[in-house]
DNA sequence: GGCCAATGCTTGTAGTTGGC
DNA sequence: GCCAACTACAAGCATTGGCC
């Protein structure tokens, strides 16, 4: 009896707190936390950025003035409406408050809550996800602050099934890039959770995961969030119910599949026929730096010694950075790396002589451990000499750029492009399928190799068709 | 300038489906 | 039952902006 009691009153909070509010109850209270998020908004920005007459702000308080006049609940009223439409359905009434940033409000209304996605897109990179530039001034404040939220709640998840701190921070460990994305998304839908009028212990009262993953996407997808966005929302959330103890069948559903089928078809990649240039490029700039080796810069010498490692052993940039290297006594070098995309990660490469000494890696490894004095010699591959430290990725990163810019290879190719072109290079040589497999390291070599590398081929053939006799 | 964090892009893996 | 193609998921990599 105590047990039926019990659940009667969780079922009775959980229905004030969470999933089936009737429509009007739930409307009106998203009225109120509309006003009130917007009021804060008002204020935040008055208090930040007094004085700074920027247009960002400008945008914002036009956007939002009406709220805080008398007028307040008709307009906010006819804004929710138009967000949700007239007739509220059960899943469908869910609104976010509206993001604190909004782009130039001049060609139209797109609402991002993830607005650092906005300044991403001025690379050259992000051509699928069309967003504009604004002022990124107190932004990463917001993200960082959500990350940490994201971070506390996912903690906090797995304290309330008595996982001890040690415990948590293994599971935590146990990723290496994916971590920052899951904090930061587990972030977003807290603000979501909240803004909502949740507590983090409703979560506690959840019955149905994917229907609170499904509002969160639906509310994402009304904010016109990038697809990616949504998708690693999706992820990291189905993930944070996992930890939770729900089964994957409960978490993620038809329902929820079928949602995101739209998002999740739109981030697959193209497969389309585009031009790279040819590695000769930069294999000839190296040559031309093997003739004055003494007057290379530190950062310069850096880049032609990793430009030379991917040319001939197609390792991307992290890999190169988890390198150590060891001579051999018949002068060859051997590589040692994690190579954390295969199965089996630990991966050693030895450089031997080639016919072009200047472009060697192992004529560049040699001479980038003859810069150093003889203290300096057991330092760490990457050891930079002038900072007394080992190299980060970004500096690393910047080397290399700094050789491809020098070799006259636009800019919009980046770093990995280099094992692209060297892959390109072998399948334009008609090397074997069996030798690019095993030189490009793909788990799945055949496939991944036609999908992502084959790109000059088909050109050539084309050339070679249109010859006549 | 160095470091950190966010996020788009890439790619490996496992599951599903359909043809034979 | 086998196999290939397709798909979703998950996580690593690359790039870039902001803060100190």
């Amino acid at each position: 009896m105590a047990g039926i009691l019990w659940r009667l009153r969780n079922l009775s909070r959980y229905l004030r707190g969470s999933t089936i509010l009737t429509a009007n109850a739930r409307f009106n209270r998203l009225i109120r936390q509309q006003e009130k998020s917007e009021m804060s908004k008002i204020r935040w920005y008055q208090t930040r950025r007094l004085g700074r007459e920027s247009r960002l702000t400008r945008n914002i308080l036009a956007r939002r003035t009406p709220l805080s006049s008398s007028s307040n609940s008709n307009n906010s009223c006819s804004f929710i409406k138009s967000q949700i439409g007239e007739s509220l359905s059960p899943n469908s009434y869910t609104l976010l408050a509206i993001p604190i940033m909004v782009a130039d409000t001049n060609s139209n209304d797109k609402q991002i809550d993830n607005s650092r996605q906005e300044l991403k897109n001025s690379s050259p990179r992000r051509q699928d996800e069309k967003t504009k530039t604004t002022s990124p001034s107190r932004l990463d404040d917001n993200l960082r602050d959500r990350g940490d939220r994201g971070e506390r709640l996912f903690k906090w998840i797995l304290k309330q099934r008595q996982f001890t701190d040690a415990a948590i921070e293994q599971v935590i460990q146990s990723w290496f890039e994916a971590w920052q994305r899951h904090r930061q998304q587990i972030g977003q839908f807290e603000e979501f959770w909240t803004r909502e009028g949740n507590k983090w212990t409703d979560l506690m009262l959840v019955l149905d995961p994917e229907a609170v993953i499904s509002n969160f996407v639906a509310q994402l997808k009304a904010d016109e969030a990038t697809n990616s966005n949504i998708n690693n929302c999706k992820i990291a959330i189905g993930m944070l119910f996992n930890m939770q103890g729900f089964s994957e069948v409960k978490v993620n559903g038809q329902a929820l599949k079928q949602t995101m089928k739209q998002p999740s078809s739109a981030l697959r990649k193209e497969h389309k026929e585009e031009p790279i240039y040819k590695l000769d490029i930069l294999l000839k700039h190296l040559q031309s730096k093997a003739q004055r080796l003494d007057q290379l810069p530190e950062m310069e010498f850096m880049g032609s010694v990793i430009s030379s490692i991917m040319a001939f052993a197609t390792l991307r940039l992290a890999e190169v950075h988890r390198d150590t290297a060891t001579p051999l006594p018949d002068g060859a070098w051997q590589l040692h790396t994690i190579i954390r995309k295969t199965k089996v990660p630990k991966t050693t490469i030895t450089f031997r002589p080639l016919c072009n000494r200047d472009i060697c890696p192992m004529f560049w490894l040699s001479n980038w451990f003859k810069r150093r004095n003889k203290k300096q010699q057991n330092q760490p591959l990457w050891w930079h000499k002038s900072r007394k430290k080992e190299a980060t990725y970004e500096q690393l990163y910047k080397a290399v750029n700094i050789i491809m810019q020098e070799a006259g290879i636009e800019k919009q190719n980046t770093v990995i492009s280099i094992r692209k072109s060297s892959i390109t290079k072998d399948i334009d040589q008609r090397a074997t399928q069996q030798q690019i497999n095993r030189f490009s390291m793909h788990a799945d070599g055949a496939a991944t190799v036609q999908f992502h590398y084959d790109m000059n081929l088909n050109d050539d053939i084309r050339e070679r068709l249109a010859i006549f006799e």
